[in-house]
DNA sequence: GGGGGAAGGACCA
DNA sequence: TTCCTGGTCCTTCCCCC
């Protein structure tokens, strides 16, 4: 390895590198740290390596970038930048209108996840350096792995060379998505809709939790831990010897009685405490009024901490004060460099230059820029936003011979048909994403006037792709070390929307109303594996089960609340409405009605939920038609002239989520002893397929390969 | 000039 | 010896209408 390390007269790109891939210490647990000495490692490992060579590529091109954004800001006079002052104050004003402080957003982060489990599972661990992941990279590591500068993204070999004694464990997905559905379970106690960003990661906003909770008795804020030998496992993992938040709770004596208070901070504490005592993990969290300062704020006091900023303008601006811009979401070692050339590396320098950076910057950057320099971010947390693409790639030892590489694109092809077949997706565009073994990457797509799921129609687009790439390389081979395909251009919601909801969705949502949106239910309290309230509560349990249980078939009451009976009497009724009907001829694009669930259930007649509706209408051929909406009963016995009163019925009344899984097409004789007829409204012009877009009209001819790769 | 596809890149966990 | 995976969003370039 060459001697221009770190501090000696390397030249301006290698400074340059560093800043790539020198340790990233903006993490916690890694404060203080030789940064000089590990560096150095880090540069010595990786030096002369072609991931190296295209680092220092990369590195150059920002650098580019800096010039030339330095060379406009050269160009910038006093006046513009006036002018631009006048544009940002009033976007100010208009922000500051409309700041809301309302909300009570949390941000959960599981501390050192992956590592934390498999401490857990494998105590001879606890007080050694360790890490998750393999020798070419690493997803998290311990804390006693951080003190010598290992982290996640790192690859293992380097780690090893920072810290020989690194023990290095293999992922285990399956045993990481177990303690990440129990979590989530906790959390769905507080926020119902709560957003999971990743398996040890999601936003919750708590507020409508904390209103409740006001009210709460104490019992329901109790938890008694639990007795010697009622625990499995009786420790926490030795991660953390000073954690700055709350010690570990397992330290508390057995028996003892928890309360918590009502206030958001004890919400919290409770969450925390009981997540702890569900995994033996800690997490950490941070409590603001949007979605940006909580995640910020999850990672103050990490690792089992909280940190919240109170919902007042002032304590905002003055956490934001001295920010650095790297702490921001968002904000990547590009963008701070960026800034750092500018001058600007703290929030509130990000205000004070605001006019240039709107000069400077696109658009869409300064006004995120500017949102970040006022402690804005998101308020409502949007779940089961849609996906936009889904793809698998797969990186490999060298592969140069053709043959192979058109196998692996076809296999590649396959697992992701079976992937986009879980979801019913389908797409328009595929892209081949190849990566060289100078770790140069490239992507190409083919834009196709319709959508393909199935392996064959993904793979003659990637194919041809690939071929392309090929033929362009050639006579030289095409050296690869990883290969990826990806479709997207989903149908948008409008398009894909069928024509009518499913009613389970309904029914789902209205059971969801009727709960309170995050209510806790008493019972969910107890299916934590080792809390226990303590002293039980006495008073009434609050019952979520809508009374009485109606028949969506015959709309009669039922007299028992028992889920199985119940679904057994929908069974009996609908084989009775089947052998009835014995006409099928009308039975095509009936839906399919699964089979109840507790937590799907709503009371007859519940209607007066306003807003958008379309529904799936549970009718069935008896006589009278009864609306299943209003509940009464319809003079009419055509069936089109029923629908559409059940349509326009749903469009007053009701509020609905969609959810479309269980909802199949019934062909015609195959009626289930779960489905229900539904006739489907002729006049309904919903389900048309939107006209054909301009696009679509002009993209067959025009996108050959050939245009690809001229 | 606007819309939209393609390609590449930043960023995230 | 060895530097991931899967996703979203943004920017830039270019073509076509």
């Amino acid at each position: 390895m060459g001697d221009a390390g770190p501090g000696s007269a390397a030249g301006p790109a290698e400074d340059g590198l560093l800043s790539r891939m020198a340790l990233n210490d903006n993490k916690a647990g890694m404060e203080g740290l030789d940064r000089e000495k590990i560096n150095k490692i880090i540069l010595e490992a990786s030096k002369g390596s072609r991931f190296y060579e295209n680092e220092l590529k990369k590195e150059r091109q920002v650098n580019q970038r800096v010039e030339k954004m330095l060379q406009q800001k050269g160009r910038v006079a006093e006046e513009h930048l006036r002018t631009a002052q006048v544009q940002v104050d009033k976007m100010i004003s208009e922000l500051e209108r409309s700041r809301e402080l309302s909300r009570v957003i949390v941000h959960v982060d599981m501390d050192a996840f992956y590592a934390a489990v498999e401490m857990r599972d494998r105590p001879e661990l606890k007080d050694q350096p360790m890490a998750v992941g393999s020798m070419s990279m690493l997803s998290t590591s311990n804390y006693h792995a951080r003190r010598f500068g290992v982290r996640a993204a790192m690859p293992g070999f380097i780690a090893k060379k920072l810290c020989p004694n690194l023990v290095i464990v293999p992922l285990n997905f399956d045993k990481y998505k177990a303690v990440s559905s129990q979590v989530r379970e906790v959390f769905s106690d507080y926020d119902q809709n709560f957003l999971p960003m990743s398996l040890d990661e999601a936003y919750l906003d708590i507020t409508a939790h904390l209103e409740m909770r006001r009210n709460w008795p104490e019992c329901q804020r109790s938890y008694r831990l639990p007795e010697a030998g009622e625990k499995e496992e009786s420790l926490s993992p030795v991660l953390f010897d000073e954690s700055p938040g709350t010690t570990s709770s397992f330290q508390d004596p057995p028996g003892r009685v928890e309360v918590f208070g009502t206030t958001a901070e004890e919400a919290v504490r409770e969450m925390r405490f009981r997540i702890e005592h569900k995994t033996s993990l800690t997490a950490s969290a941070g409590i603001a009024p949007n979605m940006m300062l909580a995640k910020v704020c999850s990672d103050k006091n990490k690792p089992n901490g909280q940190y919240r900023i109170p919902p007042e303008r002032r304590e905002v601006m003055d956490f934001i004060l001295d920010l650095p811009v790297r702490k921001v979401p968002g904000i990547g070692k590009v963008t701070e460099k960026m800034l750092a050339a500018l001058g600007i590396n703290c929030c509130s320098q990000l205000g004070q230059k605001m006019a240039l950076l709107s000069l400077l910057f696109s658009e869409t950057s300064w006004h995120h820029f500017l949102q970040i320099s006022l402690g804005l971010g998101s308020t409502h947390i949007v779940r089961n936003s849609e996906r936009k693409s889904m793809s698998t790639e797969r990186t490999f030892g060298e592969m140069s011979v053709a043959e192979e590489q058109l196998t692996l694109c076809k296999e590649l092809c396959e697992d992701l048909a079976q992937e986009l077949l879980k979801e019913g997706l389908k797409g328009k565009t595929v892209t081949l994403k190849v990566k060289n073994v100078k770790f140069e990457v490239k992507t190409r797509a083919l834009t196709l006037p319709y959508s393909v799921s199935s392996a064959n129609e993904i793979y003659t687009s990637a194919r041809d792709l690939l071929r392309a790439e090929l033929d362009h390389v050639s006579p030289e081979p095409l050296r690869l070390r990883l290969m990826g395909v990806r479709v997207s251009g989903f149908a948008s919601v409008d398009e894909k929307r069928p024509q009518q909801r499913s009613i389970m969705g309904f029914l789902q949502l209205q059971q969801a109303e009727l709960a309170g949106g995050g209510a806790k239910d008493f019972t969910s309290l107890h299916t934590d594996s080792v809390l226990t309230h303590s002293p039980p509560c006495t008073s009434a349990p609050v019952s979520l089960m809508p009374h009485p249980l109606t028949c969506p078939v015959c709309f009669k009451d039922m007299e028992t609340s028992d889920l199985t009976a119940f679904n057994m009497h929908i069974d009996e009724c609908l084989k009775c409405s089947a052998a009835q009907k014995g006409d099928e001829g009308s039975l095509s694009g009936s839906r399919v009605l699964e089979t109840v669930t507790a937590g799907e259930l709503q009371p007859a007649g519940e209607k007066d939920k306003p807003g958008d509706v379309s529904v799936t209408s549970g009718v069935c051929g008896h006589t009278p038609l009864v609306c299943p909406v209003c509940g009464q009963m319809q003079e009419t016995a055509d069936l089109t002239t029923f629908n559409h009163h059940v349509d326009e019925c749903l469009n007053h009344n009701v509020l609905l989520e969609l959810r479309e899984t269980g909802i199949q097409t019934v062909h015609e004789g195959t009626v289930s002893t779960h489905t229900l007829t539904w006739f489907p409204n002729t006049q309904d012009t919903r389900s048309s397929p939107p006209p054909p877009s301009k696009k679509a009209k002009a993209a067959a001819p025009k996108n050959t390969i050939d245009r690809f790769f001229r």
